[in-house]
DNA sequence: GACCAAATTTTGAATGTCCAAAATTAAAGC
DNA sequence: GCTTTAATTTTGGACATTCAAAATTTGGTC
């Protein structure tokens, strides 16, 4: 038995369910998980009971869930078509990087692993999507590497932007009109607490100021001297 | 509500069911609905009382469905996206016209309008699919024009190969093989209702022969002088 | 240790899709 | 006109997914 699309899309919510990081033990709330994905909680545990019959979870009740290995790694290969399609939309469609990811939604639970393979060779085996997110292996490994944000960055040195991590088209607009998309070398000059604020100087030294929440959504690495002019 | 999967792909089944040209009185019977969806008989009859409910559909019990104009434009509008998705993937993705039916089969139920329109705009407005299928446009219209089999042209002349009306790979590749795809020139030098089969001069003049089923499912039609060398 | 609020689970029910087997209808032959 | 047969519909039930609302559990708080 395939796993049907929602199957699909619980066990990426759970994958995708905050840290999710090196030891095994955090749980997924289960209202965490219905939030996610949109259904009300009575639904979620339903849900979870049935993947747990099927070996994809680890439930324990009023506590949370968490993936089984095998769950863990269906899940990332439904991540690996979701961001190869998207990567695929944006570099060869043409589609702006603000509305791949609904379409991604849907493509990831309906294209053939013939299909993927062929994306993946035509995009040259690509590590990251168009936001920066990595893109897993078809064995269902991630390169996961440390990253600072905005918020936790060194002050006053050029970053590079890595990764973008809110999907929101607006959101994504905003990012793209002032150039702090992926690969974009900027400097975080000052934050403030009490403003709640962050001031950058971006591309060409254009001063800007962002709020914490969204600084907090843009992914940076100490900008390599070697990496770019 | 849009239509789910299942619906799409009962309107599309009674659609392609025989011929269905002009006039609108052909009934397609419901075994041949349940055969060709491979479900149950009983389902089909479950299913169609609540197409017609819906007005996709006209339903007369023991007798057979047909599509109303609102059921036969979705069905035409989710065969243009078949279709496309085909062409697409031969054309831009390099895969066999023998091995995108099936991805089309499920594709088609879940790009968005917005990917179709790119895909059409980037095959360049395209007439037909690779198997000469014509792809209908975005409003649902279908350029319908009569054409021979090899069973039905005439004899000794040349004529081109326009579609190949059989999804199957096993024969998509045979046709493949001996030069039989559409925009090849060949002749039909004999039939022989005895035998059952059909003489073919092809490509470069090579002999072959056929049967008289696997014959009805090439259309031809006359080789224009002005086309082609 | 009783009590409250929040999170979670349970219950009862709906929808869409499907099947197998029984019942019915239509068509054809005699 | 009856009978046989093939096609079709009905019946009863399954499974996946969902919801709203009621019941329960949990983790504090006084
Ligand atoms: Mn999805
Ligand atoms: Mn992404
Ligand atoms: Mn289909
Ligand atoms: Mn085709």
């Amino acid at each position: 038995m395939l796993p049907s699309s929602t199957v699909e899309n619980y066990l990426k919510a759970i994958y995708l369910g905050e840290g999710y990081l090196a030891e095994g033990q955090r749980l997924m709330p289960m209202g965490q998980l219905a939030a996610a994905l949109g259904v009300a909680p009575g639904t979620a545990t339903t849900m979870v009971k049935a993947l747990a019959e099927s070996g994809l979870v680890e439930y324990e009740p009023y506590n949370g869930v968490r993936l089984s290995a095998a769950g863990e790694k269906l899940a990332a290969l439904v991540l690996r078509r979701h961001r190869l399609i998207e990567l695929f939309l944006v570099r060869v469609m043409g589609l702006g990087w603000d509305e791949v990811h609904d379409e991604a939604e849907q493509l990831e639970h309906h294209v053939s692993d013939r299909l993927i393979e062929r994306i993946d060779e035509m995009l040259g085996r690509p590590e990251v999507d168009p936001h920066g997110d990595p893109i897993p292996g078809a064995d269902g490994r991630v390169a996961r590497h440390e990253s600072d944000t905005l918020l936790t960055c060194p002050l006053g040195e050029r970053v590079t932007v890595t990764r973008v991590t809110d999907q929101e088209a607006p959101f994504l607009r905003f990012i793209e009109q002032h150039h702090l998309m992926p690969g974009e070398s900027i400097e975080v000059e000052a934050r403030d607490e009490v403003s709640d604020s962050v001031r950058l100087k971006g591309r060409g030294n254009q001063r800007m100021t962002i709020g914490m929440r969204a600084a907090s959504k843009v992914r940076v690495s100490a900008s390599d001297a070697s990496s770019r002019g």
